[in-house]
DNA sequence: ATAGGGTTAG
C-alpha cells in the first residue's frame, strides 16, 4: 500500500489498522502504525485513535499519552474515542485516581464533551473497584445531560452490584431499566444477574431467571452456562456442573477453557485429583489448550492434597511446555512447599519468582509469612517483614496479623503484642481475624482478663465479634479453668444465632465429663449446635 | 467509506 502511487486514502489505512486491531494484534497494528508516521504516510484522529487504543490495551498508556501529545503537535484534535481509550487505558492498570482526575479534567477544562462510551468506560472504572455510589452517581448525572445511558451502562452497574452481593440494589436498578428506561435485559445482563444469584446459592432464584430468558427468547451462551458451572463447582457440586455441561454441548454451545478450568477447579476442591487430571487431559482432546489458570488450579489441588511431589512433576510440566508461571502459579507452589515442611524448597522458588519477573504481591508475603511461622522459623519471618521495609506490602492488615498470629504461636507473644499496638501509628485498623489471633494469643499466655477486655472493645471498635471469635475466647476460658463467663458467652453466641464448632463442643464434653462443668450447661450447648 | 463501551476462570 506504501508504495503505490497514488497513495491509498488514510481511510483505507485505517481500514487496514482496523481489522488487525479488531484481531487483537495490538502490537502489530502499532507497528504498522509506526510505519506509516516514518514513511510519512497520512493520519487522522482515526487513525490516532486506534493506536492509542492499541498502547493501552497492551498496558502501555504510558505511550498512550505520548501519542496524545502527537495528536496535538499535528494539530489533531483528540475527540471522544482518544479520551475513552486512555481512560480505558488506565481503568486496565487500575490507575483509578487517574481516571477520575483525567475525567473531571476533561469536563472543567472542556476539552471534550462526555459520551455514552465514555461514561460508561468511567463506570466500568469505578464498579472495578466497587465504588458503586459514584458509578451510579454517574449514570444520574447522565441523566441530567443529553447522554443517554445505555443497556451497556445499565449492565455494568448492575454486574458490579451482583459481584458485590447486593442483588437487591441490583434487581432494583434492573426495575428502573426496564419500566422507567424501556430498555430490555439482554444475554450480558441475566448472565450477571443469574451468576450473582448462584454465588450467593438462591439457586431457585437463577433458575427462575434462566427460564425467564429463555420465554424472552434470549438463548443462554458460554459465559451464562460457565457462570452456572462454576457456581456448582464452587459448591463442590460437581456432578450437577457436569450435568450443565451437557445441556449446554446439546444445546450447540460449546465448553471452552473458562468452562473446564472452573470443572477441574470443582474436583481439585473435593480432592479428587484423578478425575481433575482427567478433565485436563480431555480439554487437550477436544482442541483446547490448557493455559496458566487450568496449571494454577492442579497445581493448588496437589498442593492442598499434600501431595507435592505431582505438583513439581506438574510445573515441569507447564515450563517445558512454553507457559510462563505467574505470581499465582508461584505462590501455589511456595505454599505447598511450605505446608510439607520444605522451607528450602520454598525459599528457592521465592528467589526464582523475582529472577522470573514476577513480582510478589501481599499474597506471596503473607504465604511466605505465614509459612515461616507455621515451621518455627519466626526469627526469619520477622525479618524478612522487616526487610520489606514500609511499602504496600507492610501496610496491608492482612500480613500484619499473619505475622502477630505466627510470632504469638511461636512463643514470641510479645512480639505480637508489640505489632498489634503498633497497628495504629501505621493507620491500619484491625479486622475480625486480627483480634481473633489476639484473644487467642492472650488465652495461650493466660492472660483472661486481657482476652476479655478486647473482646469488649471489638463491638464499640465497629468490628463485632463473629462465631470464630467466640470459640477462640471461650476455648480459652475452658483451657484456663475461667468459667465466670462462659454461660454469658454461650447466650450471647445463641442470642447472634452463632453455632459452636466440633473442636469446641468436644472441649465442652470433656469439661462436663470431668466434672470442671455444671451438666445444666448441656440445653444452653444442644441451642448451638446444628 | 474508517475508531470506542457491559457478562465467565486460578
Amino acid at each position: 500500500m506504501s508504495q503505490r502511487r497514488p497513495l491509498p486514502s488514510v481511510v483505507q489505512f485505517n481500514q487496514l489498522l482496523t481489522s488487525v486491531t479488531k484481531m487483537k494484534h495490538f502490537s502489530t497494528s502499532l507497528h504498522l502504525f509506526n510505519q506509516m508516521c516514518s514513511l510519512g504516510l497520512p493520519v487522522s484522529n482515526y487513525t490516532m485513535s486506534i493506536a492509542i487504543k492499541c498502547c493501552c490495551q497492551l498496558y502501555r498508556t504510558k505511550d498512550g499519552f505520548a501519542l496524545l501529545g502527537c495528536c496535538f503537535r499535528r494539530a489533531i484534535a483528540p475527540n471522544q474515542f482518544i479520551y475513552s481509550a486512555l481512560l480505558d487505558g488506565l481503568v486496565l492498570e487500575d490507575r483509578i485516581l487517574e481516571v477520575e482526575m483525567l475525567f473531571k479534567k476533561l469536563i472543567k477544562q472542556k476539552l471534550c464533551e462526555p459520551d455514552v462510551v465514555m461514561y460508561n468506560t468511567m463506570i466500568k472504572g469505578l464498579c472495578k473497584f466497587s465504588i458503586n455510589v459514584t458509578a451510579l452517581a454517574l449514570l444520574r448525572l447522565m441523566e441530567q445531560t443529553n447522554c443517554k445511558p445505555s443497556i451497556v451502562t445499565y449492565s455494568t452497574i448492575i454486574d458490579s452490584l451482583c459481584k458485590d452481593k447486593m442483588m437487591d440494589d441490583a434487581f432494583k436498578l434492573l426495575n428502573e431499566m426496564v419500566y422507567d428506561k424501556r430498555i430490555l435485559p439482554d444475554v450480558i445482563t441475566y448472565t450477571s444477574l443469574i451468576c450473582g444469584l448462584c454465588n450467593m446459592g438462591r439457586w431457585d432464584e437463577a433458575s427462575k431467571m434462566l427460564k425467564e430468558m429463555e420465554d424472552e427468547n434470549i438463548s443462554p451462551n458460554v459465559k451464562t452456562f460457565t457462570a452456572l458451572v462454576d457456581a456448582f463447582c464452587k459448591e463442590g457440586k460437581v456432578k450437577e456442573a457436569e450435568a450443565v455441561i451437557n445441556i449446554m454441548i446439546e444445546r450447540g454451545e460449546f465448553p471452552d477453557i473458562v468452562t473446564y478450568n472452573s470443572l477441574i477447579d470443582g474436583y481439585c476442591l473435593r480432592g479428587e485429583m484423578i478425575k481433575a487430571r482427567e478433565i485436563f487431559d480431555s480439554m487437550t482432546l477436544r482442541g483446547l489448550i490448557p493455559n496458566v489458570v487450568t496449571y494454577n488450579s492442579l497445581l493448588n489441588g496437589y498442593c492442598k492434597n499434600l501431595n507435592i511431589e505431582k505438583a513439581v512433576q506438574l510445573f515441569h510440566e507447564m515450563t517445558g511446555k512454553g507457559l510462563k508461571p505467574n505470581v499465582v502459579t508461584y505462590n501455589t507452589m511456595i505454599q505447598g512447599f511450605f505446608q510439607v515442611g520444605r522451607c528450602v524448597d520454598a525459599r528457592k522458588l521465592f528467589d526464582e519468582m523475582h529472577a522470573q519477573g514476577q513480582i510478589p504481591d501481599q499474597c506471596t508475603y503473607g504465604i511466605v509469612l505465614e509459612g515461616l511461622c507455621n515451621n518455627r522459623q519466626v526469627e526469619e519471618a520477622l525479618s524478612l517483614f522487616h526487610l520489606m521495609g514500609d511499602s504496600r506490602l507492610t501496610s496491608d492488615i492482612v500480613v500484619y496479623t499473619i505475622l502477630i498470629d505466627g510470632a504469638g504461636k511461636c512463643g514470641k507473644f510479645h512480639i505480637a503484642r508489640n505489632l498489634f499496638h503498633g497497628l495504629s501509628i501505621k493507620g491500619l485498623k484491625p479486622v475480625v481475624r486480627t483480634y481473633n489471633v489476639m484473644i487467642g494469643g492472650f488465652c495461650r499466655e493466660g492472660l483472661l482478663g486481657e482476652a476479655k477486655s478486647l473482646f469488649l472493645k471489638m463491638e464499640e471498635s465497629g468490628c463485632p465479634p463473629n462465631n470464630i471469635t467466640y470459640s477462640v475466647f471461650l476455648q480459652g476460658c475452658l483451657k484456663n479453668k475461667h468459667y465466670d463467663d462462659v454461660e454469658m458467652l454461650l447466650q450471647e453466641m445463641d442470642d447472634r444465632g452463632y453455632s459452636l464448632d466440633a473442636s469446641t463442643l468436644s472441649l465442652f464434653i470433656d469439661h462436663i465429663a470431668a466434672g470442671l462443668l455444671d451438666r445444666s450447661m448441656l440445653k444452653l450447648l444442644g441451642k448451638l449446635v446444628y
